[in-house]
RNA sequence: GCGGAAGUAGCUCAAUUGGUAGAGCGAUAGCCUUCCAAGCUAUAGGUUGCGGGUUCGACCCUCGUCUUCCGCUCCA
């Protein structure tokens, strides 16, 4: 990251916070680590960015429907998802070359190098690999420390063998259900909000009446209790997931795979972000769950990053909540005469990653020369005007000759339609900076000539141009400029 | 979690070798009013991140801790 780069991003977080769009949580009390809280102009953005994936992917899809599942799930939910036996390593660091691994991957590597030395060796790392899954499966973890001091395995930097203690990470977090505390009835936070549309499939296909193909959306809360998060919102240990999984005829997964991946890439396009500033990023090694996989990424200020991911799931979610609960999870299909359990493919993205995504591009530090030569210059939120928290500003030029009350007027029939916001104090360029500061695409100014002809002016906020516009027209011209 | 750097008003920063914290911007109220921040007046806002230690005395030295940033590491 370049030193511009990591300016522009503190800059963007500097700005988020000092106008009321994201501020770290519990700051009075120095903070939580990787937590944040949305403030009035952010969470207003948020749902906006929000309510505009929902009306694109329900209202616009006539066979994908909605629905809100809770975050605490049954247990066995997160054995059948694989997330009990993948969210949560023995990991072991070296005290030299302060590195970290995964006890598995660490024994492996070391399993890898004796297969080279000839059939001897081979023999020994089919022993050291067998060795190591009972440990595993046992967590027996003094003994895994023993097994890798026995085998004198040494860190690849430092080539020491000066080991911690193994710990084990769980990157779920568990809480406790009922009054009695009890080991049973330990349940987690979700860790994603996937699950929560599987195991509702059946329910939702016969009470919706769907047939395949068709969609489950859900925007929701996850938790992961991430070893490292970091940089701002973009990995955050609570966050919101906007997910839609759409459940198709085996078979048919390549074909869905691409049309959701042109589909979504299309979506983040109509915000009017340009298309160099995407790339698409498949997946070599693939998930447990998947049959194919990519990320869509964005060029954040801190590089290309993933905001959202396409993911061919098979049947791996459905079938194993099969096995897990018992119950047939199978759908009907009348066209062939068939039952079989659906394949998936899924489309996630982070809002509170598109959130960034939105502000990253938006956040704009313009300078220029005014006509005496003198400079001038302004922060600009370029905001889509659609998603935008505030999409009109109200002012009259002074605060006397009656035009605050022409313009009270105005708020008034405006503001069941739009958010806006009114103000007379100061000087009216700098209550357009204010607004500019926020992202509110326009502004109506109250004058004198208001008075005579019944005109106020418009202004644009990227172009900072104006126009006259009459009264009656405001609420129709807003109206057709924030629609998408 | 490890290593490095940082933390003073909402923001950006000051404060001689250790002598009980100031400014600009911003905010609020009022005046003025000329359509792009920059006029005038007043007001509010800080146990210097937090907690110990050294000292007659700590924003300053020291230890711990929290948070943030950078680099590792991790990342379904």
């Amino acid at each position: 990251m370049s030193v511009q780069d990591n300016n522009r991003f503190q800059s963007i977080i500097s700005h988020a916070k000092e106008y009321g769009f994201v501020f770290p949580s519990s700051e009075i009390y120095d903070g939580l680590s990787a937590v944040y809280d949305y403030g009035p102009h952010g969470s207003e953005l948020k749902k906006n960015i929000r309510d505009y994936w929902w009306k694109s992917m329900t209202q616009m899809h006539e066979n994908i429907v909605g629905i809100d599942a809770a975050i605490f799930m049954h247990p066995t939910t997160w054995k059948a998802s694989g997330h009990v036996d993948n969210f949560s390593d023995p990991m072991i660091d070296n005290k030299d070359s302060k590195k970290r691994y995964r006890v598995d991957h660490l024994i492996e590597a070391h399993a890898d190098k004796l297969k080279e030395k000839g059939a001897d060796g081979e023999k020994q790392a089919d022993e050291l690999l067998a060795t190591m899954d009972q440990l595993l499966a046992n967590d027996d973890f003094a003994g895994l420390k023993k097994l890798i001091e026995d085998n004198k395995i040494v860190c690849a930097v430092s080539e020491t063998s000066n080991w911690t203690e193994i710990r084990q990470f769980n990157l779920m977090f568990s809480t406790q259900i009922g009054s009695v505390s009890d080991e049973a009835d330990t349940i987690y936070l979700r860790p994603e909000t996937a699950q929560g549309i599987f195991v509702n499939f059946l329910n939702v296909q016969k009470t919706a009446r769907m047939k395949i193909p068709f969609g489950i959306a859900q925007i929701g809360k996850a938790f992961r209790n991430e070893i490292v998060a970091r940089q701002f919102i973009f990995r955050m240990r609570e966050f919101e997931q906007m997910e839609m999984q759409f459940f198709i005829k085996p078979g048919t997964q390549k074909e869905w795979y691409d049309y959701w991946k042109e589909t979504r890439l299309k979506w983040h396009l109509s915000l009017g972000i340009p298309a160099d500033k995407y790339r698409f990023h498949d997946h070599v090694k693939l998930a447990h769950y998947a049959d194919a996989a990519l990320d869509i990424e964005y060029e954040f200020p801190i590089g290309f990053k993933e905001v959202e991911g396409i993911h061919s799931r098979t049947d791996f979610d459905l079938g194993n909540h099969q096995k897990y609960s018992g119950k047939k999870l199978t759908y009907f299909d009348t066209e062939i005469n068939q039952h079989y359990v659906p394949y998936v493919i899924e489309t996630s993205i982070g809002l509170d990653r598109m959130f960034l995504l939105i502000l990253s591009h938006a956040y704009e530090e313009e300078t220029w020369t005014k006509e005496d030569g003198s400079p001038d210059s302004r922060v600009v939120l370029h905001l889509p005007p659609a998603i935008a928290p505030i999409k009109l500003g109200i002012m009259p030029l002074t605060k006397k000759d009656g035009l605050p009350e022409i313009a009270r007027e105005i708020m008034n029939t405006c503001k069941p339609h739009f958010r806006c916001f009114y103000e007379e104090k100061d000087a009216i360029g700098k209550r357009y900076r204010r607004q500019d500061a926020i992202g509110t695409p326009f502004c109506i100014t109250v004058d004198h000539q208001t008075k005579e002809d019944q005109t106020v002016t418009i202004r644009h906020r990227d172009s900072m141009q104006q126009e006259r516009i009459h009264i009656s027209e405001i609420k129709a011209k807003v109206l057709d400029l924030i629609t998408l």
